[in-house]
DNA sequence: CGAACAATTGATCCTCATCAAACCTTGTGG
DNA sequence: CCACAAGGTTTGATGAGGATCAATTGTTCG
C-alpha cells in the first residue's frame, strides 16, 4: 500500500510536475511513521533522504553547543523538509526534525531528487522558490529578534502560526496547539515570559490560554500589537 | 570596454559554466558604479537586475518600519547579490544593498538568468548551493542571536568577517575595516556595546582598535571567546 | 489516586540599551 | 598651515526589559 501519486501535487515543489513524474516519485518513496518526541533526523546526519510530511506535525530546530535550542519552523502536512541536503552530494542536515505528535512522512532519496532536477527545470525552480521563501522568512525573523521587543515578537509568532496551521472555529477565533515552551523557542524568549504575556493578553480579552493551547479571540488585536509603530 | 568574460568564473554560481556561456553572460552585463553611501537597490524595488560586485564593498541590510536596520551580510568582490529576484518573475528585492565604499558592479537582467537556468542545470545548482549557504548562515545567526550573549556574538562576527574579507598582515594579525556601527548592526547590538567590548579586548591584548578599523592580534583568543562552553 | 508534565506568579538579578558628554581622527577651506 | 567641522569613538551613569530561580497550582493520563 503506497501513496496516491496525485496527492503529491499538493507539495509546492511538485506543483507543476507531470502526472508521470509524480508516479515516478511516488514509486521511490517509502513511508516512515514516528511517535511524538522522536526524530526524523538530526542536525549533522548525512542527508540521505528528504521528507514530505503526510500526517501529523513536526518542528525543525537548531541547538547550540550548550544544548539550548531554537525553533526554525513548524512543518505541517504536505510540506517538504530536509530538502536542502538534495542540493549537493554528501551534504548533512543543517537542522534537527522532531515530531510534535505521531507523524508519518514519505522519505525519498536525496540523490534521486538531484538526478531528476538535472532534466526537469520546473523542479529546480520549485525548490528555489521554496528556498527563497525560507531565506526571506529567516531574514525577517532575524531582524525582528534584533530590533523588536518580546511582546511584539510573540504576537508575530502567533500570526505566522495562524496562517500556517491555525484552525478557525466557527465564531472567528483561531485555535493553535503549542506549549509555552514551543512558543518561547519560536520567538526567542523563555516560557516564563510567554506565559506572562499570554496572561496579560487574556486579561485584556485578546486570547484564551489553556494547556498546550492558545485560542485567539481577537486576531485584530494581536495584529495591532504586532504592527503598531509606537509601543 | 566591457568585462573579460573569463573573469566571471570567479563567481561561485558560474564556476562550472562553459566559456561560451560566460561570453553570453558578459555580453548581457552592464557596468554600474556608485559612491559610498549610495544604493544599488532598495528593499521592495522591482528585482529587474541581479548584480555581481567587481570592485569595492557593499552591505545587504533590512530595516523595520521604525527605521532601525540590521546587516544581513557584507558583499565583497565577485560575489553575486540581488539574485533571489531571479527565481520568480516580477519579484522584489527582499533587502537593500548599500555601497560601503566606491563600488562597481555588473548588472544583468534577472529575466535573462532565469531563461538560462531553464536549459542549464549547472546554473540552477550553483544558485541553489548559494541559497543553501545563505539559509544555513541565517539559521546559525538566528540561533546565536536567540541564545548567545553579546560578547560571543561580536566574536563570531569578527571571525566570520575574517574568513570572508580579512586581510592578513605579515605578523599573523588580521585587519578588518568596519565602523563600530557596522559591527553593531552585524551582531545585533549597539555601537556602544561594541565599543566597550573591543576596549576590554584591547586591554587583554587580543585586538587593537582604531577608527573604522579592528586589528585582531590574537585570533585564537577571539575563537576561544566565540566557542567556549562556559562563559 | 498519584505521577508527570504544563503553566502561573512572585521575587530577584543581570545584561544591555539608552542618554549624555567629552574625546579623537580626518579632511577641508580660509 | 592652522582651525574648525564632521563624523567616529569612548566612557560613565542610569534604568528597563527580561532571564532566572523557586514555589505553587492546574491538567492529563495510566
Amino acid at each position: 500500500m503506497t501513496i496516491d501519486p496525485m496527492k503529491l501535487r499538493q507539495v509546492s515543489v511538485f506543483q507543476n510536475a507531470t502526472d508521470d513524474d509524480l508516479k515516478l516519485i511516488a514509486r521511490h518513496a517509502i513511508e516512515r511513521s514516528i511517535e511524538e518526541g522522536e526524530f526524523f533526523f538530526f542536525q549533522g546526519d548525512n542527508a540521505v533522504y528528504f521528507y514530505i510530511l503526510i500526517s501529523g506535525r513536526a518542528k525543525l530546530m537548531q541547538m547550540n553547543p550548550a544544548g539550548q535550542q531554537v525553533n526554525l519552523r513548524t512543518i505541517s502536512e504536505w510540506q517538504m523538509f530536509g530538502a536542502l541536503g538534495a542540493v549537493r552530494e554528501n551534504a548533512t542536515y543543517p537542522a534537527t526534525a522532531e515530531a510534535l505528535e505521531h507523524s508519518t512522512a514519505l522519505a525519498i532519496k536525496s540523490d534521486y531528487l538531484r538526478e531528476l532536477m538535472q532534466t526537469r527545470p520546473y523542479l529546480s525552480f520549485g525548490l528555489m522558490k521554496l528556498m527563497t521563501s525560507y531565506i526571506q522568512e529567516m531574514q525577517e525573523r532575524y531582524r525582528e529578534l534584533a530590533t523588536e521587543k518580546v511582546e511584539r515578537r510573540i504576537a508575530r509568532v502567533l500570526l505566522r502560526l495562524t496562517s500556517q496551521m491555525g484552525v478557525k472555529t466557527k465564531d472567528g477565533s483561531i485555535e493553535l496547539t503549542f506549549t509555552r515552551q514551543d512558543l518561547a523557542e519560536m520567538s526567542g524568549t523563555t516560557l516564563y515570559t510567554v506565559s506572562r504575556v499570554l496572561s496579560e493578553w487574556e486579561r485584556q480579552g485578546l486570547v484564551e490560554a489553556g494547556r498546550e493551547r492558545v485560542l485567539i479571540r481577537k486576531p485584530h488585536g494581536v495584529v495591532q500589537i504586532a504592527e503598531e509603530l509606537n509601543p
